[in-house]
RNA sequence: GGGCGCUUAGCUCAGCUGGUUCAGAGCAUCUGCCUUACAAGCAGAGGGUCACUAGUUCGAAUCUAGUAGCGCCCA
């Protein structure tokens, strides 16, 4: 068989992913074994694959995929959220393409059209994930939408009701003007602009006076319904009492006092304007202002108003600013930088706005997601987060959910015809029986019932997210609720930490009375060399599926994965997945060579092999625990810069180069064997970093074709393993390194065969064998004198010598040894230092100072073998 | 403005409760090699006052305080 030199994984992963769908082998149903679970973020239904999402999943899928081969029952659910704003603002932009407007048309009309642009776009981001070679269970994909997801939140919201955690009232919120909808504190973005700072003249009444207010909003003006002053500003005693005309619209308002007005801002006045800032809203209450709400829900200014009617706020405040400067009320405007809210979905400034909403209480949901986060119970990783998390919990706030959209979970609050009152029902026809016992009017039908017309907000569904994928809601303590909840890991990134994680906690407490997972794993966020978080309009972000397409999936994930410790940011690049592509690669040619060896089982095992075999298996058991360790602590990109260096240097560079037959000549059976079983363990190793070279080659090296997969391998343990024999080795791997810098320095060539000579009283010859080989040696052989016309490496232990003649050059051989001897000398005089400090050697440990006394012995005796050596040297030769 | 965190090699980051020649890793760089698994490679090398200052200590990248710069959360 003619094997490719360079790895295509095009093929073979195409084709092993649908070996292991066709065999179901990442389903998962309840049986006797430990499980191990992961629900995924659901992403965005609308959405495609973005940065963000191949390392989230990257990290799950190596989860998964690990757990699983350590033996659990390992379970990832997979499923989209509906997204609210973002999928109706999509629908409503492919309707104006058509021509349509929102408004023309029915509720139900516009709801086909969405559930239509579901069907055709719901479902690429999951087969997008596909590709990046993600074992979920596919056959318990959900979608927050899905008729039992939709009845968990309607019986959540009903019950939430009944508890009298739900209520109804006027508040200011986010207004999106673009979206047209409320939008939670948590996605306004806060933006530092520099906008302007207006001083504008307000008329005093029955006077000829004016005060002057500054704003940045002038366009409010037309909504003001008073002027604040501080009452202990000296400055503004004559105020006291007074009224004022409003500008432009001539309303007259009184001057009241409140000592929230900060004297150093602007002129100390301020203007008043209840229903469009939340802190004028609370003043206003406080002195019973009116309110005045001048703007449409789209921005325009209505006809409260009075002027500029119609147009947008933006242009409205433009025409305000150039009518008071016409007028003479402009004092002067300034240069002002202040912090502006957006909206997360639509980037619109956001609106303060008054309205009636649904508001869910927080304050209680919120003791218990915040001490089991505080007692360790839930683990935020990394742990940094605990403190961001705590101060937001203590600081929590009721929880706007209702927005005024249709795409969405309807709110189930049916309002009684001809009265003010509601009932709030899990269906119309309960609701109508709640309507007439509330009413007490059996005459009610339900063409008297209309239901509120807004949806509730999509996190509204997705906390529910790891109860309701097995339907925990509906059916609580059924079996899948009681074997995969709690889940063990999410993996999720830390913007969401509030809008979901938190949420999640709280309805796991609520209604399982348990934590909805173990542990929290907080990706960084992905973003560009110049830190800039990768984004559609910046175009920064590679197409996750063109990097698949250059570097493998394999590659993608390695990429992804080598630099992005929990919480760090990763700064992506393309050399990233190029240095998972090249790994990949290396492993390919690994494999290319073993499989090129012919076995003669005649052949006896050469002493090389043998002790190389015996140290890489140790060697291996090490990095098994090292890898272990890491995964325990969720250092993932730790255990694969681990297992990335146990192939590449110790497997490829040294253990194959010490095994490796001479050009065509056969292998013996022992080490042929040995080496294919190690060859495995490193690729089971790897299969949950890069499933599918290993499934590939795994394949390849199995004695029978079977209807397996390496994903069901049980995963290497590392047991205990002989730290001798790997010093050893260590000590080979110097001593090799040695032969190689002398024929470097001295252009001995590779083919010509050296001689070693040791002096020591205590030598480990162990890998002697493998140092011939590697060197090429033609002996080892043990001294007892010193060595003359020879290149020398001296340790503690022993000293190295390789005779050569002619070709050795004395004065750079008195040079190095010179310069060696200083060194030793220097690190000794430290010691000493230490060892003479009276302070050191009563206070410091035992153990320390031991080790202080070990260094001491080994450099003088390092220091007199390289005294002698270069005694030996100079008397041969003289010194200069 | 309030709170939290960060600053270690050109880049991205490890360095746990102070103590090993403790100053590390990967990438990048440089030098030499097309050596029949692999140039997507092999063999080597260089590179850092651990942000700054003061303190605690026998001993500080590690602990404390202050300073500067950066980031995040909240108002």
């Amino acid at each position: 068989m003619d094997i490719p030199a360079k790895y295509n994984p095009g093929q073979v992963e195409e084709k092993w992913y649908s070996y292991w769908l066709e065999n179901g082998f990442f389903r998962s149903v309840p049986n006797e074994r430990e499980p191990y679970t992961i629900v995924i973020p659901p992403p965005n239904v609308t959405g495609v694959l973005h940065m963000g999402h191949m390392l989230n999943n990257s990290i799950q899928d190596i989860l998964i995929r690990r757990a699983r081969m350590l033996g659990k029952n390992a379970c990832w659910v997979p499923g989209t959220d509906h997204a609210s704003i973002a999928t109706e603002a999509r629908v409503v932009d492919k309707l104006r393409n058509e021509g349509i407007e929102k408004d023309q048309i029915t509720r139900e009309q516009f709801l086909e059209h969405a559930w239509e642009w579901k069907r055709k776009h719901g479902g690429i981001i999951l087969e997008q994930l596909k590709k990046l070679g993600a074992s979920c269970d596919w056959e318990r994909t959900k979608f927050t939408m899905d008729d039992i997801m939709s009845e968990s939140v309607i019986r959540v919201f009903v019950d939430l009701y009944s508890k009298g955690k739900i209520y109804r009232a006027v508040r200011m919120v986010n207004w999106d003007p673009q979206a047209k909808t409320a939008i939670s504190d948590e996605e306004v973005n806060y933006h530092e602009v520099t906008s302007k700072l207006y001083y504008v003249k307000y008329r005093i009444t029955g006077s000829e006076g004016f005060l002057t207010v500054a704003t940045t909003r002038p366009e409010t003006i037309l909504g003001d319904t008073a002027v604040c002053i501080n009452p202990f500003d000296e400055r503004y005693r004559h105020l006291k009492g007074k009224k004022v005309v409003v500008p432009l619209v001539n309303r007259i308002v009184p001057v009241i006092e409140d000592e929230y007005v900060d004297m150093e801002f602007g002129t100390g006045c301020l203007k008043i304007t209840p229903a469009h800032d939340v802190n004028d809203y609370e003043i206003g209450l406080k002195f019973n202002l009116p309110v005045i709400d001048i703007f449409n829900d789209d921005g325009t200014l209505n006809s409260r108003a009075e002027v500029f009617v119609g147009t947008d706020r933006f242009e409205a405040r433009e025409l305000v600013v150039k009518r008071l400067r016409e007028e003479g009320l402009l004092v002067r405007e300034e240069e002002f930088v202040n912090k502006i809210g957006y909206s997360e979905r639509t980037e619109s400034v956001i609106e303060p706005r008054l309205s009636m909403q649904w508001f869910l209480k927080m304050k209680e949901m919120a003791v218990p997601a915040l001490e089991n986060v505080l007692n360790g119970q839930i683990r935020l990783l990394p742990a940094k987060y605990i403190n961001t998390y705590r101060y937001w919990m203590e600081n929590i706030r009721d929880w706007c959910i209702s927005r005024q959209l249709w795409w969405g979970h309807r709110i189930p609050a049916y309002y009684i015809e001809g009265s003010q009152d509601y009932v709030v029902a899990t269906d119309l026809e309960s609701a109508l029986k709640l309507a007439k016992e509330k009413t007490r009017n059996q005459k009610l039908t339900v063409s008297d019932l209309h239901q509120d017309e807004d949806v509730l907000d999509t996190w509204f569904s997705s906390w529910l997210w790891p109860i309701s994928v097995f339907d925990g809601i509906r059916n609580p303590g059924n079996p899948d609720m009681k074997y995969y909840y709690p889940t063990n890991d999410l993996i999720t990134a830390p913007e969401i930490l509030f809008f979901w994680v938190a949420r999640m906690i709280m309805a796991g407490y609520e209604y399982v009375q348990e934590k909805p997972f173990k542990c929290v794993y907080l990706t960084g966020i992905v973003r560009d060399t110049q830190r800039r978080k990768m984004s559609k309009s910046l175009g920064n972000s590679p197409d996750p599926l063109e990097l698949i397409k250059k570097y493998s999936a394999d590659g993608v994930r390695m990429g992804m994965m080598l630099c992005s410790p929990a919480g760090n940011d990763l700064l992506f690049d393309e050399s990233l997945p190029e240095q998972g592509r090249n790994f990949t690669n290396k492993i390919w040619n690994a494999f290319r060579l073993v499989k090129s060896w012919n076995v003669d089982p005649d052949l006896q095992a050469p002493e090389a092999s043998v002790s190389a075999v015996a140290w890489f298996r140790e060697r291996l058991k090490q990095g098994i625990a090292e890898i272990n360790d890491s995964f325990e602590q969720y250092r993932i990109s730790d255990a694969l810069m681990t297992v990335y260096k146990l192939f590449w240097d110790e497997f490829a560079s040294w253990y194959l180069e010490a095994i490796k037959p001479d050009y065509q000549k056969p292998m013996d059976l022992f080490t042929h064997a040995e080496t294919v079983e190690m060859f495995k363990v490193l690729l089971k190793l790897l299969h949950p970093f890069i499933p599918f070279i290993t499934e590939e080659i795994w394949q390849l090296l199995k004695d029978q074709p079977s209807e397996s997969s390496i994903m069901f391998e049980r995963m290497p343990e590392s047991g205990i393993y002989d730290r001798d024999t790997i010093n050893n080795f260590e000590c080979a791997k110097e001593i090799i390194g040695f032969i190689r810098n002398t024929r470097k320095e001295k252009q001995i060539r590779q083919k010509e065969p050296l001689e070693l000579k040791i002096r020591a009283e205590s030598y480990d010859s162990g890998f002697d064998s493998v140092i011939i080989r590697l060197g090429n040696l033609s002996a080892i052989t043990r001294i007892t004198e010193h060595l003359k016309g020879a290149a020398s490496f001296i340790t503690a232990k022993a000293e190295y010598y390789i005779p050569l003649g002619e070709l050795h050059d004395h004065e750079n051989e008195l040079r190095k040894l010179k310069k060696e001897l200083e060194y030793n000398k220097g690190f000794l005089n430290t010691v000493m230092m230490k060892l003479n400090n009276r302070q050191f050697v009563s206070n410091a440990p035992e153990a320390v100072i031991k080790r202080e006394q070990r260094k001491r012995t080994d450099a003088e005796i390092k220091i007199r073998a390289l005294e002698e050596r270069i005694r030996i040297i100079e008397t041969r030769v003289g010194p200069n």
